[in-house]
DNA sequence: ATATACACTGAATACTAATTCAATGAAAAT
DNA sequence: ATTTTCATTGAATTAGTATTCAGTGTATAT
């Protein structure tokens, strides 16, 4: 293994036990210290491979926004097409808290992606994290359920925008109390029926 | 007015000013200079009403505390009877959100003691926020709400649990954009139909 | 009218955590 | 085999805020 592909590998530690720690116990209190004695390594090494906190946040951030792209990138029109919109967003739904117990990683991504929205972050993360925006491409799916009369009426960007904070917030709850089980996806879609 | 009663005001205005800031940029991003201005006083005078900023956290999150149960006394077993579960949620919410906009207290509460059960806030506070516990009032309602056949199966704890977690989403999205026009509260309880 | 208490100020200090840095050793390149 | 590079360390420094403090003036009590 290159030097180069070793450091990448060490980047790639460092920034998945940020994430971890960043949900769990929040950026402010997580020290960059906790994060060092997590991956293992010394504190200085930090500053090695991220020129401040505020910046690994923001990596971890930019991490999280591209994968929310390319995710999108894989859903062709005709899936949509196929599968009902109820049905799509209880499976995606499905899915992501299934990560939550063996595989946390896009569980916490999602997790953080959302408060780096909302909560006191530094602004440059929560630039980059609304970005992405899920909301407006939920509203289509919404409109088109309501079109279907699977939803039932109202503001289809309002609805769109209260099904994620919902989820947020169901995830954010998860994301403190582990041993908490996960709902019925149903039930979450349940608010826009 | 006595001095003990002027210093009583003055000190409600510092925790009134308190629970905006801390809501509208978060705990961590919220200096104890800002809050001085705000009120406004100099930032050293601060120290002769709460001796840290750690315990002006604790002591708004004591007042949401008191508020919280009081509210629960005034609720009598004969109201419990006489209106249905949903409609007892949905009337809960509706007044909760029409807070939001023109007497933010009771919404800033909410969301903060959300906040205080759930992120990284000091811990002294946690454990006051989480000594007022909501969800297990609500799964009784939830219950109720079961055997009249008005909201779909599974477990009531953990249905109160994700309902609460929904609506602390809902609220916190609201807290970062003043602009957000309130969703019904109908979809939110539809979540337990 | 005088004395006392205390609300009040803002500059000085203390503290905590991020950040830097000089030194070290091991791997890669020559 | 030697040189060069650079990952690594942890103690020292810096920076940002909370907190303290020595005074000051004004309202209350006597």
């Amino acid at each position: 293994m290159t030097r180069k592909e070793q450091k990448e590998e060490r980047r790639k530690a460092i920034l998945m036990t940020a994430l971890t720690l960043f949900v769990e116990k929040g950026y402010y209190d997580t020290r960059i210290t906790d994060i060092a004695e997590a991956v293992p390594m010394s504190t200085g090494l930090m500053f090695h491979y991220f020129k401040s906190k505020e910046e690994l946040l923001l990596e971890v951030v930019k991490m999280g926004a591209e994968g929310t792209k390319s995710l999108r990138k894989g859903i062709t029109p005709d899936m949509m097409a196929q599968v009902q919109p109820d049905q799509y967003l209880v499976g995606f739904l499905r899915k992501m808290l299934s990560y939550a117990k063996d595989e946390p990683w896009v569980f916490h991504m999602f997790v953080l992606m959302g408060q780096a929205r909302r909560t006191g972050m530094p602004e440059e993360s929560r630039q980059v994290a609304l970005s992405v925006d899920i909301v407006d491409d939920t509203a289509g799916l919404v409109a088109k359920g309501q079109k279907d009369g699977i939803f039932h009426g109202g503001d289809a960007k309002l609805m769109s925008r209260c099904f994620w904070a919902s989820v947020q917030g169901i995830m954010e709850e998860m994301a403190m109390d582990k041993d908490m089980k996960a709902p019925n996806p149903e039930w979450i879609v349940g608010l826009l029926r």
